[in-house]
DNA sequence: TGGGTGACATGAT
DNA sequence: AATCATGCCACCC
């Protein structure tokens, strides 16, 4: 039936789908993955990457997409210049405070039904009876 | 094997 | 405006 994956293999499915030159929040990805109180989680997923980066299946995932709903960084130390690089890469611009705008640079999301089938979640209703 | 441990956000004080 | 508690989840030792 509806297969569901883990909640840190949704939300590295989610942050694949950030477009280049765009970002998002903690909070945001929680939403669209219908866990409107696990902004939290959403950073370990995160933070266990580190255990991950020699599996082929975790290449790629833009972390540096992910950014706290002010704008900042929230990764702390020495990984934190390495994500604003690669958010520069992308071509987003901070701030003189080091923040980015995210009137012009957040990527809104998609509503939890929408990103579902994009993230090989079913829908668990059958039919859409109830 | 089971805790402890974190890249957060929100509402209440 | 700043602090505080709390919810959330997989992984490492």
């Amino acid at each position: 039936m509806g297969k569901i994956k883990p909640f840190f293999e949704q939300v590295y499915a989610v942050i694949r789908l950030i477009p280049k030159g765009k970002v998002t929040s903690y909070g945001r990805i929680a939403n669209m993955l219908d866990a409107p109180r696990g902004s939290r989680a959403v950073g370990y997923a995160l933070r266990a990457l580190k255990y991950k980066r020699n599996d082929p299946d975790y290449e790629g995932i833009p972390w540096q997409r992910v950014v706290n709903v002010q704008g900042e960084i929230s990764l702390p130390g020495i990984g934190k210049q390495m994500q604003v690089e690669l958010l520069e890469e992308d071509g987003v611009k901070f701030s003189s405070k080091g923040r980015i705008d995210l009137k012009q640079y957040l990527w809104e999301g998609m509503l939890p039904h929408e990103i579902k089938p994009l993230i090989g979640i079913e829908e668990e209703n059958d039919g859409g009876q109830r």
